[in-house]
DNA sequence: AAATATACATTGACAGACGAAGTATTATGT
DNA sequence: ACATAATACTTCGTCTGTCAATGTATATTT
């Protein structure tokens, strides 16, 4: 993996209801769809990604409900609530200014 | 302040390096060009300051020398090493990539 | 004389990320 | 048949960067 954590840091939740926002779906998955879009140049840790929903089910961001599959390991599905949804529009409007704000810090003055 | 610390975590060390890149320069300095440049929409706090000024020069990166002035408080000048120019060039590029896949995860995807 | 600005320093607490370890079930290779 | 890998979730403890609070000292402004 070629990005750091501090990074990323702040993006977690970000990324998680940007998932969500699509369609319910569960952690394993969410991971995995991570690495294939980064070309596994990052992955979520697994205790990072768990406890990032259990903030955002507290914080009714998102609700969860176990999927009933017949075969293979059970799933705790998750999905995004309107408050979950507005939190997502105010993440991606924070980054946008934020990336501004840092790309200004972080290039030289001359 | 609008920016919150989670989404500039990790960029403090590439900020102060960028300033030091131009100029030798001191903590207080530093903070205000910091305020001025992102018209007080971001600041960094003093001990996040000092504390990241610690950490480059316990890691080589930065080098410290007392001001001279004969007037106003005492500054503790910071002047960059090559190890922190190189440390400067190394997480600017980390900086490119992250973006890319920050962007790429955080928006929807259909 | 008091308040504000300049300038640096230390302490302790907090929150998010993560390593490590564990539990269970199903699929695959030999 | 058996071992290994893959799927899937959970909990615990640790680490690190940020920050609030507080303190020191000097110079300038009101």
């Amino acid at each position: 993996m070629s990005i750091t954590s501090d990074l990323i840091r702040g993006h977690t939740e970000t990324i998680i209801l940007a998932y969500l926002a699509e369609r319910d779906s569960y952690g394993y998955e969410i991971n995995k769809k991570i690495q294939e879009e980064t070309d596994r140049r990052y992955e979520l840790k697994e205790a990072t990604l768990y406890s990032a929903f259990r903030r955002l089910e507290e914080s009714g961001c998102i609700e969860s409900y176990w999927g009933n599959q017949q075969t293979g390991a059970r799933r705790r599905y998750y999905r995004i609530t309107p408050a979950g949804a507005a939190l997502y529009r105010k993440n991606l409007a924070d980054w946008k200014e934020a990336q501004s704000l840092i790309n200004k810090l972080v290039s030289t003055k001359n």
